[in-house]
DNA sequence: CTCTTTTGTTCACGGCTAGAGCATAAACTG
DNA sequence: CAGTTTATGCTCTAGCCGTGAACAAAAGAG
């Protein structure tokens, strides 16, 4: 590590504390959190905006002595696609330094890898432009590292996203929905300087995120978090996904569904599943022990992983927003081992309702950015004001 | 960060490098892997054996050109004592810097922890000095954030190890057995190297930990890697630790007890287990039941813990080497995801027999002393060759 | 014995941050 | 409304760090 590597170092923090504080903080806050010498910090914010990717402006109140600036995004500054790719539909959103967003459009698809990644490649190829430093996509199944993707109730299978995409050389970060959900509750939402959170995400199955400081664990092969698949029915009743016995079959959507006699899986399943959620908040009682059942086999899924890494704090999102109550954690506090319950971590319901896989993807796209590397391109790659 | 900082981040560097690599890499080899200028790193060298911390030696074998040296520790170096408690014995042994160890006593106990830490601690009073950086213990329960410490079936309740041992200011380490073992087989064994490996220890239950990128995932009160209790077993039958269906009922020196007809728990136990694993070498029939029995238990349980981790290698000590076999891999494979069958991460015995948590005793005091503050209270602590 | 190869040592150079002193801009005081 | 107070931004110097080139050293090759 070199005196340039150096610069790098706190030129990054600093981005890195706009970011995570959504541009809120203001220079002298940022000096003192950071513990930059005045001059330091100087040096440091005149070179992110000469470099158009801070801009400093006016805060809202002032204190005593001389006003200090808040740094925000830069009006040139970097932008994230986020695209968060659904059963039925995709969203694409614009998102600048600091987290704030614009949603660009919203469509509908017929579930087809076709149809979905050719409109939404469409919608991103319009967007793109020098600002653009990263497109990041969530969806709804497991993400290889060699970056196919496979969603078992639509039959895709083995789909190579950048190729259908066709974003040519803009980096392109592909993530599982429940991965980035977790990811951003880690950034944005209660898990936020959390040092162990553990975040489910349930869809049509439940899913999540190990968050070690901040963090998600990846796995070895970019595929962590499956933790529908751990074998916790005690029964031995075959998954889909192969294995036997799987939480997958008694958590989420299609377990939803089959608790009140209907088909589960394939398409239209996510309207179905809402209006169980909300019979069941009117009292419908084929609703409410659907609902209840999910709730104590989720309940102990948390209990069991609670008892193996020890988080500070669960959340839950997705359609599991609906499954957090006193029955889930009660069914929790029973799996727990002794030692747990004396202290037993926080169950939340997720504090960015559905926008956390999109959140995710914006995060996961600026988390490449705020590197050396993505630094040094966005510098190379800016036009020269002098020369 | 400032220039000091990159100095020490140096220092550092290459003093981890040679504790990691073992004192086998010459000057120039480190110089190259850790890219640094070769003045750099002549000044970092004479800089650390000016502390103390580093001696350099001629190497066994030469290239062509100018002889390079082998940099290992100082004979006046620092030294990590690292004590393995076990349920009727301990053992302590003195580290040097690069991980050569010495074995200084072992001694039997009568399982009270006024008889085990207090003669404990009177041999490690013994060794203290100068040198001694600090002290690492291993033991067979869950070490809670408070340094307080559990044994279940030897009735240790919130026992204040510190206050037993009376070592007075030097640094003490007490970590879970289980969770030292797979430390030192990230740093030493099957796991270096491996971005997320998953160490399975075995005892009279089954224990372990998560190692990303070789660090131990410690969890939020400290008890990360408690694997033996997810209600793996399908049924409700209660556990000791207060839950219910635990892989720890199916897996372990219990289990194996149990399955032959002898009671679980409490005191002479390892001998009889060992007993059990030599009858099934051997080919006792009711032995290799309660093996196999044992062996896909384990499976399903690193089954599951890879699906919902996804790690690249798994490793697995203590008793529960004597499990690693056919039957442990096919039970796996069993549980395993379609996804993940298809490149399912290697299951390996330790490689480091029993001596893994003593090894990952003396590698938790050298992680604590391989950081900036470490190294300053050594500098600042060693008497003054001038002035 | 001389050449070649590789490594260690030394030093001038550019870059970095800390810290002090000064300038600045607002709120407070009366 | 003008002087005072307070917090912050700006500028400059000092001290430290790593780089890289030139040189010295030490061994094997021929």
């Amino acid at each position: 590590m070199d005196v340039g590597d150096l610069r790098a170092h706190n030129r990054l923090g600093l981005l890195r504390a706009v970011h995570d504080g959504a541009a809120g903080r203001t220079r002298s806050q940022l000096t003192r959190d950071l513990e930059l010498a005045r001059g330091t910090a100087s040096v440091l914010v005149a070179g992110l905006v000469e470099d158009e990717l801070l801009q400093e402006s006016p805060p809202k109140e002032h204190a005593r002595g001389r006003p200090t600036r808040l740094p925000g995004p830069h009006p040139n500054g970097p932008l994230a696609l986020a695209a968060d790719l659904r059963e039925d539909t995709w969203t694409l959103a614009a998102c600048e330094l600091g987290g704030g967003s614009t949603v660009l459009a919203t469509r509908g698809h017929d579930g087809t890898p076709g149809d979905a990644l050719h409109s939404l490649g469409a919608a991103l190829r319009e967007r793109l432009g020098p600002r653009v430093v990263g497109v990041g996509l969530s969806a709804a199944g497991p993400v290889r590292a060699d970056g196919l993707l496979d969603i078992s109730h639509l039959d895709w299978v083995d789909v190579d996203v950048a190729a259908a995409l066709a974003l040519g050389e803009v980096p392109l970060r592909v993530g599982n929905d429940a991965r980035l959900a977790g990811l951003a509750e880690a950034r944005r939402g209660h898990l936020r300087g959390v040092d162990v959170g553990l975040h489910v995400h349930v869809d049509f199955d439940p899913g999540g995120a190990l968050l070690i400081e901040g963090r998600p664990l990846a796995g070895s092969g970019g595929t962590a978090g499956e933790f529908g698949h751990m074998p916790l029915t005690g029964g031995d009743e075959p998954c889909p996904c192969g294995a036997r016995g799987c939480l997958s079959l008694a958590v989420g959507r299609n377990s939803l569904l089959r608790h009140v006699g209907l088909e589960a899986g394939r398409g239209r399943g996510r309207e179905q599943a809402e209006r169980i959620v909300a019979a069941a908040a009117e009292g419908d009682r084929a609703a409410v022990a659907a609902i209840e059942a999910n709730a104590r086999a989720l309940g102990k899924g948390i209990g069991a992983l609670v008892n193996a890494l020890d988080p500070g704090t669960v959340t839950v999102s997705g359609l599991g927003v609906a499954l957090v109550g006193e029955t889930l954690r009660r069914s929790c506090d029973e799996a727990l081992m002794e030692m747990r319950r004396r202290r037993p971590p926080a169950i939340l319901a997720s504090a960015l309702a559905d926008r956390g896989p999109l959140i995710g993807a914006m995060e996961s796209v600026f988390d490449a950015f705020l590197t050396r590397e993505g630094l040094d391109f966005w510098r190379a790659t800016r036009p020269k004001h002098e020369m």
